[in-house]
RNA sequence: AGCGGGGUGGGGUAGCCUGGAGUGCCCGUCGGGCUCAUAACCCGAAGAUCAGUGGUUCAAAUCCACUCCCCACUACCA
């Protein structure tokens, strides 16, 4: 079996938040990092995602053109993802011309099998900022409720539906103007058509989450609409038609094909390179993303790859992440609440965070990041239980041992410890096989607890034990592969310490052996601790710095 | 309003699909131990009407119905 993984492509106005990187980019790359170390065939493909309104929106904002702003944030998003250690196989951008290509290629294709109509529609134009304008970027008073500003989709204050052509006072919320109603062409693709076959498919993934599956499900139930997937703007893939004009695909449906793109692009271009993992049955296709994503990846994208009929694989997996609060509330950039990576990668080292984010990873229902458990999760966990049972394991040797593995003679209680490090492999793996990334991070860390009361248990301060530091030096091996999918940069320094040769991500999902008689580096800890009010303060201070 | 998820000792989280003693894990609190280690580590204890009500069952955190509360989504923000 191999595997695709991809996550759900940043959208590139912005620097992302630890939410976005704890969303899917994180775990993606956390599972990819298992299956290789698991020995199995996989590749993690993403890219920056680039068009749609709000790119024009900051591009203006910026002064710059959408390339330009495109081209800065790939930038910047790139060189932040390398600094959190992910490793995605190939990260494109899908204003490459080849991803332009295909998508051309899905809408004719989806055409000319009838899947996709045309329609005229009103919808209110901006005339200042001379943009059609999605309805979210209108808002007025609710005709039921007198509610000001309700948004051109949906009133806050009593949360009926809304069309923007009932609101009071319409403005636009780009430039203030009262816009006006104008027909425009568009395309719908025809959902309505894959109900059942998206019902069947949907029903018989039962290994998904039930957030996710029953999301999906009952948006089939309650009747799919013809969704539109073009759009009046000038930024974006042109709408391949003589009649469209000024019209362009609509970045949720272009998106997604840019796995497809991003793909054909590590085998450079070549098609059928990429088909190996997008069309063989033996591929499991892996989607991350986080739950505002569901419906698109659960029902419209396999609509697209059902309706062109070109042999393509269904999604075998989807994870849809619940959100990671701050503080208890939505990271907001209007509002600066929350932490950039850019910040984050300033204040510490991103395992850390990595750490951290798993160790809370919004499964099943929403999470919250704070400084207070942020502190927790390095202080008590990564540092106390996992980092000092390494170091003292490790020092020890150093000062009685003369820094040398020495020969032990095993016991029953160090036969047991050498199981539960196999029993840990295998239960990890387990738990990274059902797609929980959290419990396997969590039975690492009972491993480490277990070597600390060994330890105490041994007692090989009071009498000479050689056969405790062999096997406290198995322990450390141990952890050291276990973590790596987890905390690469840190693992591979451990790795290091153990005088093991090369990559510890280039080992296998199982228990290393550091023979008797090795010659260990000498120890430095692995990690410190962090003082949260401190964290809070350093941030306030770099935020301070930039103005 | 509708749809989806969630409510489990003080905090967090797993268990629920496939019912079997309130079981696990991380933290906090209290008491004890250890002194190799970054004031780290280990042991023990206290602490819960499993949101509420009703039902099914020999048996319910788990299945069913209703109610309350929290989060998100609702198709043209991406």
């Amino acid at each position: 079996m191999k595997y695709l993984v991809t996550s759900a492509l940043p959208y590139v106005n912005n620097v992302p938040h630890l939410g976005n990187l704890a969303g899917s980019i994180l775990p993606a790359d956390v599972y990819t990092r298992y299956r290789r170390l698991n020995g199995d065939k996989v590749i993690y493909i993403c890219g920056t995602d680039e068009h749609g309104t709000p790119i024009t929106i900051s591009a203006k904002n910026e002064r710059l053109s959408p390339r330009l702003l495109c081209d800065k944030y790939h930038g910047i998003q790139t060189d932040l993802f390398e600094r959190f250690h992910i490793k995605f196989d190939n990260f494109s951008r899908t204003t490459r011309k080849p991803h332009y290509e295909l998508t051309t290629q899905f809408f004719e294709k989806l055409l000319a099998n009838g899947h996709i109509i045309e329609k005229v529609m009103t919808m209110p134009y901006d005339q200042k900022a001379e943009l059609f304008l999605p309805d979210r970027y209108v808002e007025g008073t609710c005709p039921h409720c007198g509610y000001s500003p309700a948004r051109g989709d949906q009133c806050d204050g009593c949360g009926k539906l809304l069309l923007p052509e009932e609101l009071k006072n319409i403005k636009s919320t780009i430039s203030g103007e009262t816009p006006i109603f104008k027909k425009t062409t568009h395309w719908f693709l025809d959902l309505p058509k894959f109900s059942d076959r998206l019902k069947g498919w949907l029903e018989s993934q039962t290994h998904w989450r039930p957030n996710v599956r029953n999301f999906a499900l009952s948006w089939v139930k309650h009747g799919l609409k013809q969704r539109a997937i073009t759009r009046d703007l000038d930024w974006g893939v042109p709408v391949p038609l003589p009649q469209a004009a000024g019209k362009v695909i609509y970045v949720w449906f272009d998106a997604p094909i840019g796995y497809i793109s991003s793909t054909r692009e590590l085998y450079g271009g070549d098609a059928s390179k990429a088909d190996e993992w997008w069309k063989s049955k033996d591929t499991q296709l892996i989607h991350f993303l986080g739950k505002d994503n569901v419906p698109f990846h659960a029902i419209v994208w396999p609509s697209m790859l059902l309706g062109v009929d070109e042999g393509y694989n269904l999604p075998h997996y989807i994870e849809g992440y619940e959100y990671l609060k701050f503080n208890g509330k939505k990271f907001s950039k209007s509002l600066n609440h929350g932490i950039w990576l850019d910040e984050a990668a300033a204040l510490y080292p991103a395992d850390y965070w990595r750490y951290t984010l798993i160790s809370i990873l919004p499964q099943t229902k929403d999470a919250d990041f704070s400084w207070q458990e942020f502190g927790k999760r390095v202080n008590d966990e990564l540092n106390d239980a996992i980092g000092n049972f390494v170091h003292r394991s490790l020092t020890f040797i150093q000062s009685k041992f003369g820094g040398k593995v020495p020969e032990p003679e095993l016991d029953d209680a160090a036969k047991e410890m050498l199981k539960s490090i196999d029993a840990t492999f295998e239960e990890a793996g387990k738990l990274f096989e059902a797609f929980d990334l959290k419990g396997a991070l969590n039975s690492v860390l009972r491993l480490a607890k277990k070597g600390n009361q060994y330890f105490n248990e041994q007692a090989p301060w009071k009498k000479d034990n050689p056969t405790a530091l062999y096997v406290s030096v198995q322990l450390d091996a141990a952890l050291s592969v276990l973590l790596s999918p987890f905390i690469p940069a840190s693992s591979q320094r451990l790795w290091q310490t153990l005088s093991q040769k090369g990559s510890v991500s280039s080992t296998s999902w199982s228990a290393p052996k550091v023979a008797a008689g090795t010659n260990l580096q000498k120890p430095r800890p692995l990690f410190s601790k962090i003082n949260p009010k401190e964290a809070a303060e350093r941030l306030a201070s770099l935020r301070g710095k930039r103005g």
